[in-house]
DNA sequence: TTTGTCATACGAAAATAGTCGTATATTTGG
DNA sequence: CCAAATATACGACTATTTTCGTATGACAAA
């Protein structure tokens, strides 16, 4: 037992933990400007969001001054990871295999020429 | 407009069309001893979560008898192609490679040898 | 210092999911 | 024919997630 933690982030979760694990530490106003490009809520959902994530321990953050400061405090690896091993119990019953066909079939990600070569590479280092 | 349809089943619902797209057509009963050997609900939670299925579309089913046949109302690929196309944005910030790596490297979900072979194919395939 | 802007806290409604108890009807075995 | 087993319908309760209004305090500029 006592795995480490149980994450299981929501879809909202993740939007805010998308951008954290890009910019770094945000402030709530930079990561409500961010999701509004995608999305359309008020500031104070923005913000209670993260004040939950915070209770959570999903985030930390700095509140030595007024405006507090967040980043993520989990794992992004761990999380895809986490995450991606239910989906394929999930939806692909328990089949990687049939994920990354989906995956690099899908007609809307298109995967660029350095990324097959990308992923080439890990494949031939998995057949050894 | 008019998008085929909104495919958004629930990690329940998704459970439940697992079963039903292995078996083709089931009864209640047997999707639940089914689900029974990885959780543990009452008989009436399956039920009642089949019939919201079929209000919503999901399921279709047979009510001619006594005992419901039901069947899988949404195609497995597609709705794998959908929800994958999510969590690639939601969770991979687009990027269907980190998608792929990710569960390549996944150690629960060991790629066999042939499934290897399947995946360097589709790689071929792509790269021409 | 007064006023408008920007921040956080907090409570609570609204939306979504999941769970099950109870009623009722049908079937079946004794 | 009757009781036990088995089915569905349905309402309702619980939990979780998402959303926001309102209060309140800090800050900056006029």
């Amino acid at each position: 037992m006592s795995v480490p933690k149980m994450i299981k982030p929501t879809e909202s979760e993740l939007e805010i933990l998308q951008i954290l694990w890009t910019k770094g530490l945000a402030t709530v106003r930079e990561v409500h400007e961010e999701l509004g490009q995608t999305k359309n809520v008020g500031y104070t959902t923005t913000l209670k969001l993260m004040q939950i994530m915070n209770e959570k321990g999903i985030v930390k953050r700095d509140d030595s001054m007024r405006t507090h400061i967040y980043q993520a405090a989990v794992n992004k690896e761990k999380t895809q990871k986490h995450l991606l091993s239910k989906i394929i119990d999930n939806l692909f019953g328990g089949s990687p295999t049939q994920l990354v066909i989906q995956a690099l079939g899908d007609e809307s990600h298109k995967a660029s020429r350095e990324e097959l070569d990308k992923i080439q590479a890990l494949l031939d280092s998995l057949k050894k």
